[in-house]
RNA sequence: UGGGAUGUCGCCAAGUGGUAAGGCACCAGACUUUGACUCUGGCACUCGUAGGUUCGAAUCCUGCCAUCCCAGCCA
């Protein structure tokens, strides 16, 4: 009765399941998995999903996860990206306790293992260069080749030393495990272990120039820190033999570590390797790893997504072995579900008209209080104010209605949020054509948006903003950063794919006084403090939107639209 | 091509021999001071395909097809 069983939600869960039950080497075992990501770049969604996957199985056994920095390429990667690995990560609300690791760490151990191997006579150094690799690398169904294979494990532990000395330029040697020539699996074809490398690494300096490769000092890592299971990607399943070798011939005091994969995330209308990203970046089609265009962790905050709405989706879309792509519209999903609940709502006008109650006093002004969140009435009200001259959404009028249109028009009457129903007289226009004003007449006897007759409207509820109070603000509209569904696709340049019209920026868009004073709370906190918490709101009608981390304060407010609200008006016609 | 994987509704995804869960999207309706939210109903006679085994198959067997990954001194 004291541990009830853990539901089992997908095949990586069962294997664990099956591992506790069959006991063995996981006779009473606390289940170990770790998140490694290589210091080389910003984490973006698809990461996520592998961060959920290795902290939430550890969670749901009750086990531990580490979070471990893979450096053992020095030629790749940078100490900057450590700091911000580990923001995102317990941004997201995971911690990995006082389990943080560097696979550089271990650099000593790897080298002492790698001895090992070569006193069993199961590796050997190869005076391959990588061109003669290739050459020498066989064929299917052709066995590969090296004239060094059968060195003498002195001469190869002389070489192996003189390596590490650093006596070889780069490419002339490498440090090869005798597998199988003939493998039908490459990978197993004597893999290279270890290459040298004359480069500084971001954490041990000019310690070494010999540098294990990933498919040695990964298995090593993890039996190291005593993980039970190794939760990759399916782009490392061939190379799960090589793994499984590696725990096997090395004497490592501790049990065998089991890798298993899945299938990486995929989005539509986005990309997710790193290397893509970067170029965006690097090219200035985007402002920044936190662009908040971008799918990366940063980037995603910054336009709006919370972390809880992230972790959802994360836990939603599931863990399968199928090459999957999710629609962006559900990420979407999942950031509306979530707002709905919390951000507060406040009245935006992003195409302002001006509107003239032509029957109400110049001069005279009242306030009005609105709930802050229908859906949450506890949520409390705040105050806004109204006057002859608003400002509306000058796509909420039209001279001549479409088929079934509910907002204003000529003698159709709507009402105005939580103000007074109103009914359009008409409308002033430029040279051009353009609506500058329109006009409109109101029932005082309708305070609040509730006729005294009693009668129903049925004109829309419009949104607006006072115009004697209301504050400009600069609004940035997102879409897509690429209009090609799979950019990622076969025979596409990603970069030709883009959108040209992801970024809209407007200009004099008409909020409510009250936003700037929650712009100067915003502007109190400390850079890093804003750039985990930008406020959200839901702009009546329109979407959600953030303040902007960067570049909003209270002089110069700045909101960036996270999502669209759902609209099931169709204009036909 | 050799090896490794995967194919269940437009997109994810349960299902492990007993007669196709759920979510997103979409459609219809109710409610509504957000054309939002919420609620109700609809949405795979069929599981890549062709055979076979079985009383019974998405689940077992065989062939075929399609897609993805690996074939770096990257991770």
């Amino acid at each position: 009765m004291e541990n009830k069983a853990p539901e089992i939600n997908n095949f990586i869960e069962a294997f664990i399941e099956e591992d506790i039950a069959a006991g063995g080497q996981y006779e009473g075992m606390t289940v170990h998995t770790r998140f490694p990501p290589e210091p080389n770049g910003y984490l973006h969604i698809g990461h996520c999903k592998a961060l959920c996957i290795n902290f939430g199985t550890a969670e749901k056994f009750n086990g531990l996860c580490n979070l471990r920095m893979d450096d053992t390429n020095p030629a790749k990667e940078d100490a900057e990206y450590v700091k911000a690995i580990q923001d995102d990560i317990h941004w997201l609300g995971f911690d990995w306790g006082d389990r943080f690791f560097y696979g550089s760490d271990y650099f000593e151990k790897d080298y002492e293992y790698a001895v090992e191997l070569i006193k069993k006579g199961l590796a050997y150094v190869c005076d391959l260069t990588p061109d003669q690799f290739r050459e020498y690398r066989g064929d299917i169904g052709k066995p590969a080749v090296s004239p060094y294979r059968d060195r003498s494990i002195e001469e190869n532990l002389d070489l192996f030393e003189r390596m590490r000395k650093g006596e070889f330029p780069e490419g002339s040697r490498t440090l090869r495990a005798k597998i199988d020539l003939a493998s039908s699996n490459f990978n197993l074809r004597d893999p290279v272990i270890y290459r040298i490398r004359h480069i500084e690494h971001h954490r041990q300096g000019s310690k070494w120039c010999i540098y294990p490769m990933y498919d040695f000092a990964h298995p090593i890592q993890d039996a190291l820190e005593g993980i039970t299971h190794s939760l990759c990607s399916l782009e490392f399943e061939a190379h799960r033999p090589l793994y499984d070798w590696v725990v096997s011939n090395v004497s490592i005091p501790y049990h065998k570590p089991r890798q298993i994969e899945f299938a990486r995330l995929g989005i539509d209308h986005t990309v997710m390797s790193k290397r893509k990203l970067r170029l965006l970046v690097e090219t200035g089609r985007v402002s920044g790893w936190d662009d908040p265009r971008m799918p990366t962790l940063c980037g995603l905050r910054r336009r709006g997504y919370t972390s809880r709405s992230i972790r959802n989706f994360c836990e939603r879309i599931g863990v399968a072995k199928a090459a999957s792509t999710i629609e962006y519209g559900f990420l979407e999903h999942c950031l509306r579900e979530d707002l709905n609940e919390t951000a507060e709502r406040t009245m935006a006008v992003l195409h302002p008209v001006k509107l003239i109650i032509t029957n109400y006093p110049a001069g005279q002004s009242e306030t009005f209080e609105v709930e802050n969140n229908p859906v949450h009435p506890e949520q409390g009200t705040h105050t806004i104010t109204f006057s002859r001259e608003l400002w509306i959404e000058a796509e909420d009028f039209l001279e001549a209605p479409i088929p079934k249109y509910k907002r204003m028009y000529p003698g159709n009457e709507v009402r105005l949020k939580g103000a007074y129903l109103v009914t359009a007289t008409g409308c002033r226009k430029d040279e051009n054509g353009n609506i500058v004003e329109i006009y409109a007449e109101y029932d005082p006897e309708s305070r609040g948006g509730n006729p005294a007759d009693g009668r129903k409207v049925k004109g829309a509820t419009i949104h607006w903003v006072d115009a004697a109070s209301a504050v400009d603000a600069e609004v940035r509209l997102y879409e897509n950063l690429f209009s090609d569904p799979q950019p990622d696709g076969p025979d596409k340049d990603f970069l030709e794919c883009m959108n040209p019209d992801s970024l809209t920026v407007l200009q004099g868009c008409k909020v409510e006084a009250a936003l700037v004073e929650e712009a100067k709370k915003y502007d109190a906190l400390g850079e890093d403090r804003r750039a985990k918490t930008a406020p959200c709101y839901q702009f009546m009608r329109v979407g959600y939107f953030c303040m902007d981390s960067r570049d909003c304060s209270k002089d110069h407010l700045v909101f960036n639209r996270s999502v669209l609200l759902k609209d099931s008006f169709k204009p036909q016609a």
